[in-house]
This record gives structure tokens, C-alpha cells and sequence, in this order.
DNA sequence: CGGACAAGCTGA
DNA sequence: CAGCTTGTCCGG
């Protein structure tokens, strides 16, 4: 009598169940394998995550057997590293991480292996580390290096990047497979797995290295809970199975220093004065605060410049987010909740806070002529027009099909969206220095590296303009002379001093027993902001944390409606 | 999640 | 009290 462990692919459902595997399939199920199995008087799928289970909850004559096999799954390896990811991002479910390890599609057979290099025995530990690289280096080279010595998978944030490198792999003699498209592929074996995020639970055999390009890169974290980071388990991944696990980035993480640091592994730099772009720090700290405009001269220069494609870059949206009247100048506010209110594309003053909304009219003194203290994108796109002599468009978020024009204004998307680009102004580049967010410096880092990228290499015009306050920022200073890495230092102390990551561990709760819940772990938390609803858990260790999350949230009474419960480990936005 | 079943509400 | 809605429980 074989007995498996299935956890069925069903959302909201965090319970294993035992089966029993036929005769019949014996040859077939394997830990991870795809099955179909028949749930409550329902068939859903499921994936084996234990064989020959030794103590059953039921006995063994009640169990029903396995309905049909559907597909080969995840590798066994990727099984047991769900069940580290899941306590580590607080969850005890599996299901999140096998969906992100198994094939899109149901696979019968795997095709033969395609390998152009034979595994080689020698180690690769002396690679593993942290790789700083100028933001306009070829990583390919060491890609190459990688591969040669076995199976190699290459992480990359953006999936049609992905699919580009991998068709430069292929015309460089390898074989390559994308996934999760080619998960067969690559499960049958190739030289290199190439894929976006969920590519960390690729299945791929003898894997011999696993390297991450643009490490910093936000998009390695799932958005949904549990909130996995690509990096994070490719470290373990590959300290798992022996590989090396190369970790690539102009500006990488406070995380991924410390982990380097931790394991005394080598910290490669390589020499990039020609692979940094230009920088030019437009210091506006001598100009009076209420004489100030977002339009400054330097841009203006480059706005004239009829020859110049140009992209401007304000993280403000609509027409304002601060206003005073010009008649009694009153600071405009919400005469309900009187938090400061922002005004909309349509005109309309609006509550952040509260949502109430009202004409564009003074609360105390009833004028409708209003100063735009905090302009948004909208308002300044009407003022780069005048200023350009030539259309200027407004990206925002959801504008699908830009038109042609020589110069856009959005908020920081619009550095995904434009191409050939010849200038990028940051506008109000404190908003990002400065934001309470302890993660701020590292992410503004990286905006300048996405700029950067941008307009290209300073010998064929590129230019990054900042316009700041702070003009003697550290971040500032690092972007100016490319060297991101006297940036470490400094941040890797403030965050040990605070206790922050990657010192200490945290998660924001969000929901209405939030609260209830962080005080079930007996962690230290607090409550963010002015709700309740939204509190910040610490603990010296993620796996501390998230076990104390799991446990609690899975104990919590079952409250009424509406109880939902987001739990974000390693917060982004904290 | 989604089906089963029980408890609660409504209208004649 | 039939006929319907709403809530709670549970699955191998």
C-alpha cells in the first residue's frame, strides 16, 4: 500500500490530505508529481509532496485512492525548498510556491537533455558573492563563465529582457530555455534557464549555478502574500544544492552586502568609469523656497534643445498635492478631517485621507485663485509646455499607446515606457532621498541606474539631471563618481543601529485584527500611522517571524466578514 | 474553495 | 411552515 500526501491546488484551502496511489501509477508518482484527486465529492489537482507516509491521520482503508496523474512537477528539491519558503514569508501553506515551481501547461514527457558542455566536477564556490558591475556593463561575460561549468539559471527582472538574453545565449553556441513557457525544456535539461522571478523555482537538473542580474531590482518580490523574494531564495537555493549564486547589480542591496559579509564570500568590483552615465546635480538649495519653480534652468536648457528627447520624472499625481489660496493664503484642508487636500485631474479638491471632496474653493475666506505649493504631473505638463515650445505628453500609470513626442512628463513609470531617450530630469528628487521609507536611499539609488540606462553611455549624449536640496546627499555623491559602494557602509550601520533588515526582521499586518493577531506572536510591534488596522512586527531572525506569523494567523478566531489578513514579510514600502 | 447542512427570516 | 438567505463546517 502506497500512501501520498497531496496538497490540492485549491486557494483557501491549507489542509494535506492522504491518498492512496494505485498500482497502476507506481512508476508514475514522484514527489512533486501533478495529480487529479477527488476532494469533498470534487476533483481538483494536487502535487505529491510526501511518498509512503508512515503516520496517517486516517486509516488506511478510508483513504480514496489517486484519481489520475496529470503532469510531471517540480523537481523534489524545489518541494522541500517550498517548505522553507513558507515559515520564512509566514505562511504554512505550500501551494504559493508550487504553483510558482510547476509547469504552466501539464507535461507527459520530458524532452532529451540538450548540453553543449559537460558538467565539469570543479566547484564554484569562489563565485558565489555579490558582483558590483556598472549599470551599462555587459553581464554576459560572466554569464559564459557560469555556464561552462554546468547548468546554469539566470535570473532577470523584466521577462521580455529575459527572452533577449537567452536568444543571445542561443546564438553564442548554447542551449537556452525560458521559462515558464519551456519548463519542459529546461526540465529535460539545458545550458541555461533564463526567466523573470518565478524562474528561482525552475526545475533544473545538476544545477551547477544560479546568477541574478540587477539584484536591486524590486520586482524579484512576489507582490501577493506570501511576499517571496527571488534573491532570498536563490541564496538558499543554491547553499542547498551546491552551487554558486552570483548576485549582480550596480547598486545591490543592503541585504545582499550583508549576506555576502555573513559568509565571507568575495565581494567582486570591477573598474566602470566608461559604464557609468553622466550625472548632473542641479543644486537648487540657493533658491529662495517661495520663489521656487520645478522648472529650473538646467531643464529648461534641455527642454529648448529641440533635438533632445526628453523624460521628466515626478512621483506627484494629479494637478496638486499641496494648495494655497492666494487671497487669504491659507494652506488648503479638509473641512471634515482637515488633513491637506490635493486636487485632481478634473479640478476638484480631494481628501487623501477622508475622500471628501469639494470645489476649488478657499475654506476660509471662499476665493477660487489658488497657488499649487506641491504641483502634480498634470499641472506640470502645461508648464513644460510653455517653457519647451513643444508638446509635451503625460504618462501616467494606466495610458496605454503613447503618442511620438520629444518630451514626457509621469511619475516614475514612465522610465519603463519611453525609449530613446536622451535626457532624464528628475524633478523633485528629495521626494525620493528623503521618504520615510527605510529602504529610500537604496531605491533612489536604483532610479538613477534605471535613468542612467536610459540615455545611454555620456559619450553618445546620455544625461541624468537631478534637481535637489541635498545636493551633498551620499547618494548623490556615489551616483556622481560611480561608486555605489561607499554607500554601504554608512547604510549597513544605520540599519544595524535601528534594527532594521537586514539586522532584524520585519512585516506589516494589515486588517482589521491586526493588531490582535502581532500581539499573538509576543514580538515586539507597532502600530503605523494613525489606523489600527496596520501595525509592524519585529523579530531578531525572518524565521522567527514568520513562524510566530504562521502560528497566529492560523489560531486566530475565525472572525466575521471582511476579516481578511495581509501579511507582507520584508515589507518594501516600510 | 465550494458543497452540505443548519439556523434565521419572511409572508400568508 | 415552505421557500429562501446567510453562516459554519469540513474535506482523506
Amino acid at each position: 500500500m502506497l500512501v501520498a500526501r497531496v496538497v490540492p491546488n485549491v486557494t483557501g484551502l491549507d489542509k494535506q490530505f492522504d491518498y492512496l496511489v494505485p498500482e497502476e501509477l507506481h512508476h508514475l508518482a514522484a514527489l512533486g508529481s501533478l495529480v487529479r484527486v477527488s476532494l469533498h465529492g470534487r476533483r481538483v489537482g494536487g502535487w505529491i509532496v510526501s511518498l509512503g507516509e508512515p503516520e496517517l491521520s486516517l486509516p488506511v482503508e478510508k483513504l480514496l485512492p489517486i484519481a489520475k496523474y496529470s503532469s510531471i512537477g517540480p523537481d523534489p528539491e524545489l518541494v522541500d525548498l517550498a517548505r522553507w519558503a513558507a515559515p520564512r514569508w509566514g505562511t504554512d501553506r505550500l501551494r504559493p510556491f508550487l504553483v510558482a515551481a510547476s509547469p504552466p501547461t501539464m507535461v507527459a514527457h520530458l524532452p532529451a537533455a540538450r548540453r553543449t558542455f559537460s558538467p565539469t566536477p570543479i566547484g564554484l564556490s569562489r563565485e558565489t558573492g555579490v558582483w558590483r558591475i556598472g549599470p551599462l556593463e555587459d553581464p554576459l561575460p560572466l554569464i559564459l563563465n557560469a555556464a561552462r561549468t554546468g547548468p546554469t539559471l539566470v535570473l532577470h527582472p523584466s521577462p521580455p529582457a529575459g527572452r533577449a538574453l537567452a536568444s543571445r545565449l542561443r546564438r553564442e553556441g548554447l542551449t537556452a530555455a525560458v521559462v515558464p513557457e519551456e519548463w519542459a525544456s529546461a526540465a529535460g535539461g539545458v545550458d541555461v534557464v533564463v526567466g523573470s522571478r518565478v524562474a528561482a523555482w525552475a526545475t533544473v537538473p545538476g544545477l551547477r549555478a544560479i546568477v541574478m542580474l540587477d539584484e536591486h531590482d524590486e520586482s524579484y518580490q512576489e507582490e501577493r502574500t506570501p511576499t517571496w523574494h527571488a534573491r532570498d531564495v536563490v541564496i538558499e537555493r543554491a547553499a542547498r544544492v551546491g552551487a554558486a549564486c552570483m548576485l549582480l547589480s550596480p547598486c545591490p542591496t543592503a541585504t545582499a552586502m550583508h549576506w555576502a559579509d555573513g559568509t565571507a564570500r568575495s565581494i567582486q568590483h570591477t573598474p566602470h568609469s566608461s559604464q557609468w552615465p553622466l550625472i548632473e546635480i542641479d543644486d537648487r538649495s540657493d533658491i529662495e523656497p517661495w520663489k521656487r519653480s520645478l522648472v529650473g534652468s538646467s531643464l529648461i536648457r534641455s527642454l529648448r534643445d529641440q533635438g533632445k528627447r526628453v523624460v521628466c520624472v515626478l512621483n506627484t499625481v494629479g494637478r496638486a498635492r499641496l494648495l494655497a489660496c492666494r487671497v487669504c493664503r491659507n494652506l488648503q484642508r479638509c473641512e471634515r478631517c482637515e488633513a491637506a487636500v490635493r486636487q485632481r485631474d478634473d479640478g476638484m479638491l480631494e481628501c487623501p485621507r477622508c475622500e471628501t471632496m469639494r470645489p476649488k474653493v478657499c475654506q476660509v475666506c471662499g476665493a477660487s485663485a489658488m497657488a499649487l505649493v506641491k504641483p502634480g504631473v498634470t499641472r506640470l505638463r502645461e508648464e513644460l509646455e510653455a517653457a519647451a515650445n513643444r508638446p509635451v505628453i503625460a504618462v501616467t500609470g494606466d495610458s496605454t499607446e503613447l503618442p511620438d513626442a520629444g518630451v514626457y512628463v509621469g511619475t516614475e513609470a514612465v522610465l519603463h515606457r519611453v525609449r530613446n531617450v536622451d535626457v532624464v530630469v528628475f524633478l523633485d528628487f528629495d521626494a525620493e532621498l528623503l521618504a520615510p521609507r527605510y529602504r529610500a536611499a537604496e531605491q533612489a539609488m536604483a532610479l538613477l541606474v534605471r535613468a542612467g540606462r536610459l540615455v545611454g553611455p555620456r559619450d553618445r549624449g546620455g544625461r541624468v539631471i537631478v534637481q535637489t536640496y541635498v545636493p551633498n546627499h551620499e547618494v548623490l555623491q556615489a551616483a556622481l563618481l560611480g561608486d555605489t559602494g561607499r554607500l554601504v557602509d554608512g547604510e549597513l550601520a544605520r540599519r544595524r543601529l535601528l534594527g532594521l533588515p537586514p539586522f532584524r526582521a520585519l512585516a506589516s499586518l494589515e486588517g482589521v485584527d491586526a493588531e490582535s493577531v502581532a500581539a499573538a506572536t509576543h514580538l515586539e510591534f507597532a502600530k503605523t500611522g494613525t489606523s489600527a488596522n496596520s501595525v509592524l512586527v519585529r523579530a531578531d531572525d525572518s524565521m522567527t517571524l514568520g513562524h510566530a506569523l504562521a502560528e497566529a494567523a492560523a489560531v486566530r478566531p475565525k472572525n466575521q466578514k471582511g476579516s481578511r489578513l495581509r501579511i507582507e514579510v520584508d515589507p518594501p514600502r516600510a
